[in-house]
DNA sequence: TCTATACTCGACTAATCAAGTAAACATTTT
DNA sequence: AAAATGTTTACTTGATTAGTCGAGTATAGA
């Protein structure tokens, strides 16, 4: 139930850009913030811009800004886009469901189903302006059952 | 954030087997029902084996049984010891943490071990018999904007 | 225009995982 | 003994992920 590098590293870097709104942060600087190569950073920043996250800038004094404000920035959507749909089965996918053949009397489905719903009902409530006013809220709990 | 075929098929020949208490079922049919190859599946019955979890037996008239009663299979257990920690990022894991370099000021964590715990909440209160009783109740969970 | 700096592109290595193949071997039942 | 079944080990193929490397292009500023 992994998060890639990539999408760890792209959320580090957008996190540090939003941190410096209204800068232009050179990757040698995004790099050794966030523990990652240059070279392998900038990969990463390239399908960020491809995507539509981050504007750059050439030449000198050029860099990376964030392209939104970070409210504007869903942190389950950019996962979404760096690494698929965030359910644990295809067959369990909202945003790219994938059939199964098995799934007509499927007994483990309801499960995975369980489990997206949550992992989504938690990243696509969250922005990157959450996570920088480090408003995540730890788990309250509950039970998960039918009673009979 | 995927769970692995491993992590699926073992389940599925564990609820097969629930299905068929104080049966002995031969691989060829597990196989058959689970929609696995029998070849790839004895890869997957042996761990089950030496995780305790069914027993074997050889010869004609062989083949695999359950080695508890399903109410005393928990399901969160299995996949950790299939495929690993649940935690998105080993930073979270409480089973097996991992330190990491920027884990002081990390704006990131917080979101990770959330999403853990909620995969966690899930997957640890589920057993075998939850889902062959198909008790698995659907997210009550707040108005969560569905995106693509 | 020169040039430092930054971004872009493509090739390449290495590890891991999924799925399947193959073959030799051990038991158990008939 | 023969047939059916599980056991074990090792190999193969393809996909994906995680990086690394080197050379090239674009641009701001002196």
């Amino acid at each position: 139930m992994k998060v890639s590098s990539r999408g760890e590293y792209a959320l580090r870097s957008l996190l540090l850009l939003g941190q410096h709104q209204g800068q232009i942060l050179p990757i040698s600087e995004i790099a050794e913030k966030t523990m990652v190569t240059v070279k392998y950073l900038e990969q990463i920043m390239h399908q960020l811009k491809k995507l539509g996250y981050v504007d750059s800038k050439r030449g000198m004094q050029g860099g990376y800004t964030l392209r939104f404000p970070p409210e504007e920035i869903n942190v389950g959507e950019v996962i979404r886009k760096l690494e698929g749909p965030l359910s644990p089965m295809g067959c369990a996918s909202v945003t790219s469901y994938e059939r199964c053949s098995l799934e007509a009397g499927c007994l483990l489905k309801p499960l995975w189903v369980l489990v997206r719903d949550k992992i989504a009902e938690v990243l696509d409530q969250t922005t990157l302006e959450d996570l920088l006013q480090r408003k995540i809220k730890p788990d309250a709990g509950g039970s998960l059952l039918v009673k009979n």
